[in-house]
DNA sequence: TATCCGTGGGT
DNA sequence: TACCCAAGGAT
């Protein structure tokens, strides 16, 4: 079947549009990132995961990071997963972090340390979805096959005129169609950065600099002034919101950590330890609620001393994809003579040194933070600044 | 199929 | 301020 035939649009643009942008790609993308002019898959693989759903000028420090501590995919894949979470944290969706270093391990096991050339083998790999291994394939293989990220729905949606939400499956659908039957045949790798930077640039989000585009007369939605309503945004719904206590329990200058579990939010980092308030219960009275606290803080701290006192700290409200969430901390000093080491697994004592390796969520890190400023007279902490 | 998963920048 | 949303993928 003849991939051009019934799903482009009728549109004189499909023929040169490669080509067009390809020479503006040259012209006016972007060529110096951190993660081009190379051809090292591993470089790029790294790049793509970090910068999903990321933008270019958050990720590149991280990634200059990485890259040092993890010049290739074998000490990557060698690396205790501590050490992989503390590079990461700070990035967000630290699935990523587990699956790239899952993903690691399965090339060294299973492909001979080298990464597969194709998009398909690609795509099987953890924390490699479609776009993302066609990304890799075409710029370190030039295999011929298509990108469709944020960006590439966004000049899409105007060059063609495509309505409606391109998170659901139907607009999906279609402009994967789109995406493919536009490819070249050949300079995969610049056709697939031009798309890239012509959507992180003039065709951005807010202001699209329509003057200065290779697509100009030819864009349906500058034609029709629609260039701020195309792509269709997303509908909006209220946000659940979340209320949570956390213990910052301090003995012998120390900080009592607790490991998240790896599915969930910040999934493999360490945190305080949690009171969830009973639902329907966000208004219990001053009393019981510290008694709750003295409670679970002298079970968790029991070998460390008993509570001597709880003090509230500055709350904060983080906000996420999907719901707010309210964190309440709680500065518990417990007293004692013990001197003893931490318990299981899940938690451990962090003096300032040990904070500052751990990898925080970022709110968790401005609470920590916070913390180290607090002076030993009035905080009754002794933690040095 | 819809939801879950972070954080920071832009408007 | 409040809201949108980024080089998406997994479940």
């Amino acid at each position: 079947m003849n991939e051009s035939s019934n799903d482009l649009p009728a549109n004189s643009l499909a023929g040169t549009f490669a080509e067009r942008l390809i020479a503006w790609q040259a012209e006016h993308g972007r060529h110096d990132l951190p993660w081009q002019n190379t051809r090292d898959a591993y470089r790029i693989w790294l790049s793509e995961i970090m910068l999903q759903q990321t933008q270019v000028a958050t990720v590149i420090p991280y990634y200059g990071r990485f890259l040092e501590r993890f010049p290739d995919v074998a000490a990557l894949a060698s690396a205790p997963q501590d050490d992989v979470m503390a590079l990461w944290a700070g990035l967000g969706y630290y699935s990523r972090a587990r699956n790239l270093h899952r993903c690691a391990q399965v090339v060294v096991a299973e492909h001979g340390g080298r990464f597969p050339s194709d998009p398909e083998t690609l795509a099987t790999l953890p924390g490699i979805g479609r776009s993302t291994a066609a990304a890799i394939a075409a710029f370190a293989y030039d295999a011929h096959a298509a990108i469709l990220d944020g960006n590439v729905k966004r000049v899409l949606a105007r060059v063609f005129g495509i309505e409606g939400f391109p998170g659901t499956p139907k607009i999906e659908r279609e402009m994967w169609a789109l995406a493919e039957s536009l490819l070249p045949k050949s300079d995969l790798p610049a056709y697939t950065q031009g798309m890239m930077d012509l959507g992180a640039t003039l065709c951005g989000r807010g202001k699209p600099r329509c003057g200065e585009c290779p697509f100009d007369s030819d864009c349906v939605a500058h034609a029709t002034g629609r260039e701020r309503v195309l792509p269709t945004s997303k509908p909006k719904k209220v946000q659940p919101e979340r209320y949570v206590d956390v213990l910052v329990i301090c003995a012998h200058e120390r900080i009592l950590f607790e490991r998240r579990p790896d599915s969930g939010i910040w999934g493999g980092l360490w945190s305080f330890p949690e009171l969830t308030p009973p639902a329907g219960e966000r208004e219990v009275d001053d009393a019981s609620l510290r008694e709750r606290l003295s409670a679970h803080a002298a079970a968790l701290g029991a070998r460390q001393g008993v509570v001597q006192s709880i003090v509230p700290l500055q709350g904060l409200t983080h906000v996420f994809t999907h719901f707010r969430l309210h964190l309440r901390p709680w500065l518990v000093t417990l007293s004692g003579a013990s001197a003893a080491r931490s318990g299981d697994l899940r938690h451990a004592w962090f003096d300032t040194a040990g904070i500052a390796a751990a990898g925080l969520p970022s709110p968790i890190r401005k609470i920590a933070d916070a913390l180290a400023a607090i002076s030993p007279d009035d905080g009754q902490l002794s933690l040095p600044a």
